[in-house]
DNA sequence: CCACGGTGGTAGA
DNA sequence: TCTACCACCGTGG
């Protein structure tokens, strides 16, 4: 079930499992189709949508949330998972470099697949994923599209990057 | 700037 | 299984 949350960046919208919140993407141009509006939303779901609302404009604000909804990675493989936990740990302001994150979980060399893990990140943006460059600063890649990539870094302080 | 090889994990057949 | 992808990275023209 797929719920809007309203932001200065946008409507964005969530979604969520029995154990918590397990996909978020970006505002689409495109009128999206959207299953609930969030006044009548079952009522054992509504702290969860506070929390994710709370939290999401903290991050878009540039500070770190001060509570996390539960969240549901389990759609991911224990490798992709391990690489999001890592993400997690990222504060606003800071990056990593992929090969960091390889380093981090104990895999040095599988840098060119946490870049897998991070394209298939269901939660962006709460799941920091656009806070991993390539090595020498570079920007890489992003799957909502670099423009939002520029976009979160840009509120968290860091100089432009060409276009 | 570009080309290339060495990578590990994933999805699909 | 095998194969063909990749949001990588270092080295070498």
């Amino acid at each position: 079930m797929k719920v809007p949350i309203a932001t200065s960046q946008g409507t964005f919208l969530v979604e969520f499992s029995e154990s918590g919140l397990c996909s978020l993407s970006f505002p689409k141009a495109s009128a999206v189709p959207v299953d609930e509006a969030s006044e009548h939303l079952p009522a054992a779901l509504r702290p969860w949508l506070k929390l994710t609302t709370v939290a999401l404009k903290a991050v878009l604000a540039g500070k770190a949330p001060a509570e996390f909804p539960p969240l549901d990675l389990s759609v991911g493989t224990k490798f992709q998972q391990s690489v999001w936990r890592q993400m997690l740990k990222i504060a606003p302001g800071k990056t990593k470099s992929y090969g960091e994150i390889a380093k981090a979980i104990g895999k040095p060399a599988a840098v060119r697949a946490v870049g897998g893990a991070c394209g298939a990140n269901p939660i962006p943006v709460l799941v920091p994923c656009h806070r991993i460059l390539a090595a020498g600063g570079k920007l890489g890649g992003f799957s909502g599209g670099l423009d939002w990539k520029r976009r979160l870094l840009t509120i968290e302080g860091h100089a432009q990057f060409p276009a």
